[in-house]
DNA sequence: AAAACTGACAACCGCAGGACG
DNA sequence: ACGTCCTGCGGTTGTCAGTTT
């Protein structure tokens, strides 16, 4: 591994750390908070970059994380979120209280990926890979398509087969130009469908989704058991179907404190445009639309609002309010809502948006965010490698933290 | 027993974007 | 507008322990 540039100047250490360094930054942090990560490494006494100690402690010495090999759930939870967010660890990481992006990141490259794999699911699109060919195939042969976009298609085609995974899908559309007839640039920024979609979700539902994450039971329909339950060559029926099983709510996320998160609903995972959702008060959307693909499964989505009063859920978010106390908030993300369907349901009415510009703004909207409020269980983190078993977390804890003092002693 | 392989984890790199002067 | 600093993110690679040959 090469050494940051910082690092080399200052001759400073890299590589693991050692336990005597991870003292060091965690008595420094826990007395001092982190403050500017530059400033640390010197006022810790450390010889490293404040951008390694940043890492370190949001990696491993933070006292929030979670150790501890993931959970079915929590891997079937990750699956999902990839499906939606596509490679977008943080805020994968962010519905999942206690994991790092990290964790996450490695925890896809090194199991889920293959376990999708071996399903003949597609990394990018979560289908079925078979049916991500012939979709692959429609859009071919979409004779409508403006000769530019087309061409643009085949890039983004031919750009997809190298990539491996959902950076695909999140690469495909950034940074596309098209050539106007009039020869100005349109800058297609985070305007593939997907990232439309997300971005859009995000950012107009924002104050509700960060109300509902966490804290509301969501119909959860699709790969609640990956392992066990589909096929290798699982049809799409099955592999969109409402009617999987729910997720189980009595799991050992509950038992072991975690905010059951919930997410966007299954077909949005099985389509660049997804079909509709849904957030309580209930919004059904027709489902009856015309460009979503054969395999988008009907029916409309429900966000059920929970009457529960999670103050981590108003802390997630700076701008969080209450579903109930926002009324003009409410009714004008039902006005986006149905404006946003319009545009999910209808491509060119998308592109002959973009092409007028008009959808510049939309796509350049805020960037989702999503802040949880970490779960103060006080645990801090030993420096070896966790050799943990799964549903052991709690132990692992109670572990750590009994490693920890021997080796730190108490920290203040 | 030792080399090769594998998986999981930790850490680094480079870039993007925001804040600030 | 520009440069600098800082932070955050995603991709990549190094390390290490366990397993297989």
């Amino acid at each position: 591994m090469g050494r940051h540039s910082c690092c080399y100047k200052q001759k400073l250490r890299k590589g693991l750390w050692s336990p005597e360094e991870d003292e060091k930054l965690l008595r420094h942090v826990t007395k001092h908070g982190h403050g500017c990560w530059s400033s640390v490494p010197k006022q810790a006494g450390l010889e490293r970059c404040g951008k390694s100690c940043r890492l370190r402690w949001i990696n491993y010495l933070r006292p929030d994380l979670k150790r501890g090999t993931f959970s079915q759930q929590e891997e079937n939870l990750i699956i999902e979120l990839h499906a939606i967010l596509g490679n977008r660890w943080s805020q994968i990481a962010a519905q999942l209280p206690g994991r790092t992006d990290n964790e996450i990141k490695n925890l896809w490259n090194s199991s889920l990926k293959k376990k999708l794999r071996q399903k003949g699911i597609d990394l990018i699109t979560h289908k079925p890979l078979s049916e991500v060919e012939n979709v692959e195939n429609k859009i071919r042969d979409q004779k409508k398509v403006p000769k530019e976009l087309s061409n643009e298609l085949n890039l983004m085609n031919s750009e997809s087969s190298k990539s491996d995974g959902a950076s695909s899908i999140a690469t495909k559309g950034y940074a596309t130009e098209i050539e106007g007839s009039t020869s100005s640039k349109i800058m297609m920024k985070n305007c593939s469908s997907k990232d439309f979609f997300l971005d859009k979700f995000m950012s107009s539902n924002h104050e509700n989704y960060t109300n509902l994450i966490g804290n509301y039971p969501i119909h959860m329909s699709y790969a609640s058991s990956i392992d066990q339950t589909l096929p290798t060559n699982s049809n799409s029926s099955h592999w969109c179907s409402q009617s999987g099983k729910s997720f189980d709510m009595n799991s050992e996320f509950i038992s072991n404190s975690i905010n059951v998160m919930s997410i966007i609903p299954p077909t949005t995972t099985t389509s660049f445009l997804p079909t509709s959702f849904c957030y309580k008060p209930s919004l059904p959307v027709p489902s009856d639309d015309i460009s979503t693909p054969s395999f988008a499964a009907n029916g409309s989505y429900y966000w059920e609002a929970a009457t529960s009063n999670n103050s981590k859920s108003s802390n997630r978010s700076n701008g969080s309010k209450d579903l109930t106390s926002n009324n003009n908030s409410f009714m004008e993300s039902q006005v986006e809502e149905a404006k946003w369907y319009e545009y999910l349901h209808n491509p060119m009415l998308m592109l002959s948006s973009v092409q007028n510009q008009s959808s510049e703004s939309l796509c350049s909207e805020i960037k989702a965010e999503t802040y949880l409020v970490p779960d103060t269980s006080g645990a801090v983190l030993p420096h070896s490698k966790q050799q943990q078993q799964p549903s052991q977390s709690t132990n692992i804890f109670s572990k750590d933290m009994h490693k920890l003092t021997a080796a730190f002693g108490h920290i203040e």
